[in-house]
DNA sequence: ATTTTCATTCAAATTAATTCAAAATCAATC
DNA sequence: GATTGATTTTGAATTAATTTGAATGAAAAT
């Protein structure tokens, strides 16, 4: 076996799982122990993994660490089935935009390499798409700390050169009269800006944003339709009257 | 048997399965090892495949990419090495371009969180300086998929609304009389831009890339100054005609 | 204290580079 | 069309380099 087909079994092997024990690896490629030691070395020096006593695992990055809210597993398979929906409405050809955040990293996991062109504004999402082939453009601009989110008027002249199909907005609160809101007055602008040009967006939100409000305003509620999973009748009736909601059974 | 017959067997080979081993090609083709090695040779100096110990593999996909092993870990401290020299020729309030590429995410380590302000148009490199709480600038453009770049028509006029103090730029090959060069033409005219826009340009390599010539051109030897470590002295002279270089001891 | 894992070393095995003679291909002439 | 000599290609043999797996004692985990 070559070298090259170990240490692609190796990284492969982590992906899956996340990490690997050295008899493991040992045993899935078939060579001695010490080979893979060998290999773990020089994977590390290339900085692919992390090696750890009895083994290795993946090399994490801040934005590929689930945080503590994601771990709650309820949560993560509530976004999982949100993101997934939302991947079954795009069609082969679509020119489409994704916001940054954590419900669209998860739709961009989502996606299948069909014929596709995404823009986005969160570089976290851009990995995953270059893995999977997709046709990739990133707004340009200031990027922002925390969330990693481009922001500022370059950005908005960046997104301004660009038309979607359809776009895709993470979002902080969803609220009857209010209508969609997010913390940070920056961001709110690129929402609103994507959300003009498209011929359709769509807003993703989990059931906790029902009825929530954030600091800055970003759209009406009837300038998208709403991607959920369940939640409770009251929300429900009031938000409907005004905007489309396609609720996702989790 | 016709010699492109084999060659062409050998790349359906690596097209279909990844790699392959030398004897599995002697086998198909039913060649000698000395004629495959021979063929392995010349295809590799063709950059059609890429070979490995053992046999071969394709250039491009995954199974090459663990094998960014030509970054040895004795590579990677003269890229350290380099980078941290680099970084010290940063001062207080620049406003700094940095390039796609290792080399220059390797810089991006060395940045000691001074009033800075960077841009850059490598994606890898921003959660470095997001960490170090340095404000970025990404210039926004299609991603080309391997390197992670920000390329195309986007990227150019992204980038031309900047104005740089001091630019950083990875390069592929120097030359005495082909300048700077590097494999991708749309890189390249990113580099070139770039250089442009700034007040000072500074070229970081490593010392195997002296004499190297790359497929695109990007400029001329006197347009930026070289920041490289040990080389010898029959190319040191005929190129420091032509431009100052700056020796890192690794 | 015991077991497991790790780093280092060393010999065996595999693979690579080099050299050389035979075979094949080619060119030009008869 | 065959013959000869030059050139190239090929396969085998030799030597050099690399990789591999096991063995050892040191370090770490239980």
């Amino acid at each position: 076996m070559l070298t090259a087909e170990r240490h692609f079994i190796i990284l492969q092997v982590l992906k899956e799982q996340g990490n690997a024990t050295v008899h493991e690896l040992s045993e899935v490629t078939g060579a001695s122990i010490s080979t893979i030691r060998r290999d773990l070395v020089q994977l590390e020096e290339a900085e692919k993994l992390k090696r750890v006593h009895g083994g290795a695992t993946q090399y994490r990055t801040k934005w590929t660490e689930p945080s503590l809210n994601e771990k709650s597993s309820q949560n993560l398979q509530e976004k999982t089935s949100i993101a997934s929906y939302a991947a079954g409405l795009i069609e082969d050809g679509d020119c489409i935009f994704l916001d940054a955040g954590t419900t669209t990293q998860k739709l961009a996991e989502h996606l299948s390499s069909k014929n596709l062109i995404v823009v986005t504004n969160g570089y976290q999402v851009v990995e995953t798409l270059l893995d999977k082939g997709i046709t990739t453009y990133l707004v340009g601009g200031k990027l922002k700390p925390i969330t990693g989110a481009m922001i500022g008027g370059k950005a908005l002249e960046s997104i301004a050169t660009y038309r979607f199909d359809k776009s895709f907005i993470g979002i902080n609160g969803i609220h009857e009269s209010f209508g969609y809101t997010t913390a940070d007055p920056e961001e709110a602008i690129m929402k609103k800006t994507a959300i003009d040009l498209s011929r359709e967006s769509y807003v993703i939100a989990d059931h906790s944003k029902i009825g929530e409000t954030a600091f800055s305003k970003v759209a009406d509620l009837h300038e998208c339709t709403i991607i959920t999973s369940h939640f409770t009748e009251s929300n429900l009736t009031k938000i409907s009257e005004q905007t489309t909601i396609e609720v996702v059974k989790s």
